[in-house]
DNA sequence: ACTACTTGCCATACGGTGTATGACGAAGCT
DNA sequence: AGCTTCGTCATACACCGTATGGCAAGTAGT
């Protein structure tokens, strides 16, 4: 114990550091948190330095490695000090109620764009927000007022297929490679070039082509996910 | 014309290079994507910096800038390449045909877990490998042997939302943050506690918890997004 | 054959990154 | 008083992406 064990795992196995709570600026592990999500919101993830972060709280780089073993450490508090926040599920039923997480975690997605980025690095562990978070929807599909009483693992299999549904939504960017140059002639001739160049007889037609990169479907999307674990679940 | 035209976007819109085809050792940047794809594969996404894959080739980091004019198109190149060498779904109707595309996809994630993190950046456009692999989606469902014909918009958001279902769950690297760990008396330790002492009424037992982090159910999650897809398009 | 230009590669340099090491004052306890 | 712990910092190192400019070899024009 004389010199400081290095983790080199997750955050949440470090010793909880017990602020002298007396005197001094000293942070909490959330201020950290609060000022990556900050930076991260603003200027993507990649801007997240450990010295931009600790300069937005007036200290200097390796002052963080008080708080922290690693930077990714850093980016483990921030996913969980995001999750931490998101709402209950609402709803009368479990349909409403899976509908609403996932509408929810859609706009987590939005809000923090580098939030599907950051999520579920390896080595890392479910922090108490993440937890608090689970438990939220795991009591959401089995409170006794919901209708159908589901298995256990078949809860966290609804759960977990409308995640991985909104997580696979929110992973490509403003929907459709193609929004951000919707009708810049360059990429039109691009795209026609490549598509007749090469013989793709299926994506001929330059109007399909739009379609598959531009529209934007979540709704239908989960709704086609809701029908498919009302067929195999209810 | 006179000096060289920086695009700073997608490498697609790079003017092509056409080689000498005569002297000299000179790459196609399929080399380089290839040399990528294998650092990424061995040592992670991480790995890949323009040194090593200018070394990886034998000559040094500038000299990639002839091929390239941003590490971010080099990673393009890279993408494009795993998705060009994706097999042709098979199968003898709509569903066999989707699952097929899901379990492919699911083991592209596999070989190349970067894959995930690399997709679909801002700015980027659909490669030739891309355009060629969405080519055969839309074909295997338009394919006049397939029983329901589906309208094209259908025919996207049927494609759509396995993909998003596959991404979603490849984005958890190792199904289950657990997993490296299981039965760690550190990690347990810790979980009982943070469940029980925020009372976490719904995540009370551990075998529970144990069972959130660690299935691996990604077959029924394919089943159930197709049984959606049944329901509502077919 | 002489020139002019293009091609492919490289050496150097700059500002940024994560973090190892060790020092430092201030505060608390004995 | 002395000692320990807390929180912060300065310095240093290896690595990163890439801007700039140079250089040898091959091609094209005359």
């Amino acid at each position: 114990m004389t010199t400081g064990e290095r983790t080199h795992g997750s955050v949440w196995l470090r010793p909880a550091r017990t602020p002298r709570a007396a005197k001094g600026q000293a942070f909490a592990q959330d201020d950290l948190a609060a000022a990556g999500v900050a930076l991260a919101d603003r200027d993507g993830l990649d801007a997240v330095s450990m010295r931009r972060v600790a300069a937005e709280l007036g200290i200097t780089a390796m002052s963080l490695y008080w708080y922290v073993d690693t930077k990714d450490q850093l980016v483990e508090l921030m996913v969980d000090r995001v999750l931490a926040e998101q709402p209950v599920p609402v709803g009368d039923d479990w349909r409403a109620r899976l509908r609403s997480i996932g509408c929810d975690t859609l706009e987590l997605h939005r809000a923090h764009p580098w939030f599907v980025h950051a999520q579920g690095r390896p080595g890392t562990l479910p922090g108490p927000g993440q937890l608090r978070h689970w438990d939220r929807h795991v009591h959401a599909l089995t409170d006794p007022r919901i209708t159908p009483r589901l298995a256990p693992e078949n809860v966290t299999l609804a759960v977990g297929t409308v995640m991985n549904f909104v997580s696979g939504y929110a992973l490509t960017p403003a929907r459709g490679v193609l929004t951000p140059y919707a009708g810049h002639p360059q990429i039109d001739q691009y795209l026609r070039d490549a598509v007749l160049g090469h013989g793709l007889e299926s994506l001929r037609s330059l109007a399909h082509l739009r379609h598959q990169f531009t529209e934007d479907r979540f709704d239908d999307g989960l709704d086609i996910v809701l029908d498919g674990l009302h067929a195999r679940l209810f």
